[in-house]
DNA sequence: GTTGTCATACTCGGATAGCTCGTGTCCGAGTAAAAAGGG
DNA sequence: CCCTTTTTACTCGGACACGAGCTATCCGAGTATGACAAC
């Protein structure tokens, strides 16, 4: 089990992407130095996120990534299912109707009980990471981060940030 | 998000290892043949669940495999872990401390939120797992599955097991 | 001074190499059983 | 008939290609801005 690399990064973005001001927006490229990363690769996710419906697009200059709904609105889940994709960690192969003693796929109408108990355990994961909102995350960060992190964010972000209606 | 092929194949042999009588064994080829796998890919996986612990490895002619604990003793997490690896899905790449606003390591102490989070929801991912038992799966597989898939089973297991102290 | 046009620079978007990791396969080491030979 | 030795065949174990998916990168399409010229 294994998850992609960029789910790391979205979730950051997202969470930067909250703190700036209604209707702001901030530029791939800053978002990339902001967090070190490569701003080509970046883009490949922060594309993802927009076709998700978490982030809006805006072109152009003075144009770049903001929220597409307020950050109550998104989950954790959303960011982790817009970059791993819909389906499910564990893909049932139907193994059990292969080998000598399979049957008639008719016979097979109730579905199989392993896939069963690991969809049920994967459905605990998504319900947690459902529940967690991004502003939960932020208000972690604010309590917990160190006081010069935060204010270099908010310093940051003030830089950065692009008007835009 | 993406689990390993080899999971399910994992589950459904320790599934079938379950069913046969105390002390037999059953050679990987059966294993393989019931399942319509091939032998040399499922050696793989068998050795993984026994160097965890999960299965017993015997030599020789009328060697072959056995649970190593009674099914009322493995879990499904412990099947999971022994293919996937005890690493969790979200590895936290700590790219908080990169980029310009990074202070010195000793600033961040306290754990990502983010990783926290993400660590939350595996861990309520693998509870589920872990309270599942293979004697559970065998007890759903007993009352859901078609009679004749048992019974083919059950003459299969009788076909195949092998005698050894 | 105002307005329309044009060039410009900046943004995101899609298509393209490189690389790690899982899938699938092969051949070799080790062992218990079975057979053969001698007592 | 019983015991020892040898052979045999069967098992698992580790090492080796192949391929998919993620990582990382580059160049092209589109747009608001700003400058410029005509009115």
């Amino acid at each position: 089990m294994k998850l992609s690399e960029g789910v790391e990064a979205a979730i950051h973005c997202t969470a930067l992407l909250a703190q700036l001001e209604e209707g702001k927006t901030m530029p791939a490229s800053a978002l990339a130095e902001y967090h070190g990363l490569s701003q080509s690769y970046l883009l490949k996710h922060l594309k993802a996120l927009a076709g998700a419906g978490i982030l809006e697009s805006v072109p152009g200059p003075h144009g770049g990534y903001r929220l597409a709904r307020l950050p109550e609105q998104i989950t954790l889940l959303d960011v982790v299912l817009a970059i791993e994709g819909p389906k499910p960690a564990f893909r049932c192969a139907e193994i059990r109707q292969r080998g000598p003693g399979a049957l008639e796929p008719a016979a097979y109408v109730k579905p199989c009980g392993i896939n069963a108990a690991m969809l049920r355990a994967e459905r605990a994961y998504r319900s947690v990471l459902g529940e967690t909102r991004l502003c939960d995350v932020l208000a972690d960060y604010r309590n917990d981060a160190d006081p010069r992190s935060i204010a270099f964010g908010c310093a940051f972000v003030e830089r950065n940030q692009r008007p835009q209606g």
